[in-house]
DNA sequence: TTTAATATCGGAAACGTTTCCGATATGCTC
DNA sequence: GAGCATATCGGAAACGTTTCCGATATTAAA
């Protein structure tokens, strides 16, 4: 039995020393000699001692661990956000439990209140919403917060360390488009009230939007994508480029393109918002915005986890990164290899 | 302040009750009149009381948490896994906390070890590689363990539920790279050590293996396809075909390829492992076997929380899935669609 | 109405730590 | 060697629950 009921009592009898001495010694405190230290740490390793994390979390209310709150895994951009996360987390000896919220905005906060019963030192909120609510629940939380934003312009009041991607990655894209010369351009993303600065971009970047080129799926899948392609393609006047609300709906599209015989980018130039790994191994390579995930995720662990250790009340952080078009060979065509703008 | 420190002694006073009654109520145990119980409730309601989970779980000890260790989590392969175990998991009350190994076989162990501290009720358990110091430290464990077995044929006396994928996998392949007629067949998979089952099935299926159509790389990433494709291509005498490891690797070899200018299938025909999703969007589409993760997760992941559940002991179950051939456009030249073996 | 059975409740111990505080041992100064 | 400061240690309380067990209130049976 790997984790019998040894306890601290047990290395005490075993060590010969009070139970405070071996609590000591497993926390390495001072107020301990050399000598007992080592005879300690000889029965510990002979009874096969752990301590026990609850006790230890009752008594010191705190669990060395985070919580990371994302919505759907299996989107390709997650992943790189949480294993930059766990990189920093660990560290700085911290663990990260992930939540998932499953990619429902709407049970988001529902998902919250479990966090609570966690009882992690912190929380990592990469929310696809953000309705009052929301904010009202950070704002009362009682553990630092540490927000992974999606560009969305969050009231200055939030009670949360908060690191944006700005929210310029949709006029990049926008502006890309319009440059090349495009002029029917479509929009297809999530519904929209799921980081709805992306579909505010195009809204903003037209004088006149067509709700004809406008489609919301149901999530940010491939999936999404391959329907929203149908979709166009069913259309009379079709679009001549689209702006896709991630890459994922953006591979999705340029795929079921290919499928019906439709050429990217001479047909149609469609450029994601992202930049993961996937896209540069389609064919044609997408054309994408780097939002720069797992520096953005990086950077709000480290927030996070300053707060919690240095106790830090108020001050809350404002961090904003910048987002890079990347050209790729979805939208432009090119003679030979990618032109990356970087 | 979300979680202030108001106890269930706060509750029981307000409330007029003892403290043994508040508990019986949050439990919702019998022995309390449904008068009272709603008084407790009402009164937990209003100081918004929250269970704390240390101190229950010191008393109780359980924690309605099972942990999953997975390697690297940007491997395409894991998050389907973990998603159809939070989903499982899920459904019997049950939390996952995800642990990374983060890809690295020898530190597996080690990792392990941490998940004694964690004090989950369980354990999910993904392996690289099966070294016997793991097999010790699964036998020694006193915590129920589930395994999701990569086709590695077990010792029949390991001391947990183990979900295989079978170990037909790489005899699927080569079987089909045999039977379309192609004599240069290479292997690109990680070392030698991770998952070797599928190395073990080219050599079985060749009279002589050449060593120099044999790579091994770092891991099961893009990145080693596209330096296993560089190597391949630097060959006097190139292979006209090449079993990868996972389709990570097979996805990488037929990008490179396409950028060097070499036509898959017809120059070299490329299967691969997993039919992950990204397969089927890539040009060609890639040639696969499916080996059922999202299923044989499930199946663990239900046979690891039966066995908690009901305390079982002994009698530990073996499942054996069988994987499917799914011949695409990266082995085969085809006409039009892809013919799906299913 | 009395008695027995049962339903409901409260007190207190226990879970395994950390930490305060008092006690003892040790080292130093003179 | 006396006196004092300091280093080292042990006992016990406390963290916030659950649960055993005894006590009381309620109901049913006679």
């Amino acid at each position: 039995m790997v984790n019998k009921k040894v306890t601290i009592e047990d290395v005490a009898e075993k060590a010969g020393v009070g139970i405070a001495t071996v609590s000591r010694a497993i926390n390495n405190a001072d107020g301990i000699s050399p000598k007992t230290k080592a005879k300690v740490m000889e029965a510990i390793e002979e009874l096969g001692f752990i301590p026990n994390a609850f006790a230890q979390s009752l008594k010191v209310r705190q669990t060395k661990q985070i919580a990371l709150a994302v919505p759907d895994i299996r989107n390709a951009f997650v992943p790189e956000i949480a294993y930059a996360v766990e990189q920093a987390a660990k560290h700085y000896g911290y663990r990260v439990v992930q939540i998932n919220t499953l990619g429902n905005a709407r049970a988001e906060l529902e998902i919250l209140k479990e966090v609570k019963k966690l009882h992690v030192d912190g929380l990592l909120l990469l929310p696809l919403a953000y309705p009052k609510t929301l904010k009202d629940w950070i704002n009362k939380s009682s553990i630092p917060i540490s927000i992974i934003n999606y560009g969305k312009k969050l009231d200055s009041d939030v009670k949360a360390d908060i690191v944006s991607m700005s929210a310029q990655e949709g006029r990049l894209v926008m502006e890309h488009l319009l440059n090349i010369g495009r002029t029917r351009i479509a929009y297809a993303g999530a519904p929209k009230d799921i980081i709805e600065e992306r579909f505010f971009a195009y809204e903003d970047a037209l004088h006149h939007v067509d709700i004809s080129l406008v489609y919301f799926g149901d999530d940010f899948s491939l999936q999404t994508g391959m329907k929203a392609a149908d979709y166009f393609t069913g259309l009379t006047n079709m679009p001549d480029a689209i702006y896709a609300g991630n890459d994922m709906i953006a591979i999705g599209l340029v795929n079921r393109f290919k499928e019906l015989g439709i050429r990217v980018p001479e047909d149609i130039a469609v450029v994601g918002i992202d930049n993961i790994l996937w896209g540069t191994i389609t064919t044609p390579k997408l054309s994408s915005v780097s939002i720069m995930g797992a520096e953005v995720a990086r950077v709000a662990t480290e927030l996070l986890l300053n707060r919690i250790i240095e106790q830090k009340k108020g001050v809350y952080e404002r961090v904003q990164f910048e987002p890079r078009l990347i050209v790729r060979e979805s939208s432009v065509s090119m003679t030979r290899t990618s032109q990356q703008l970087d």
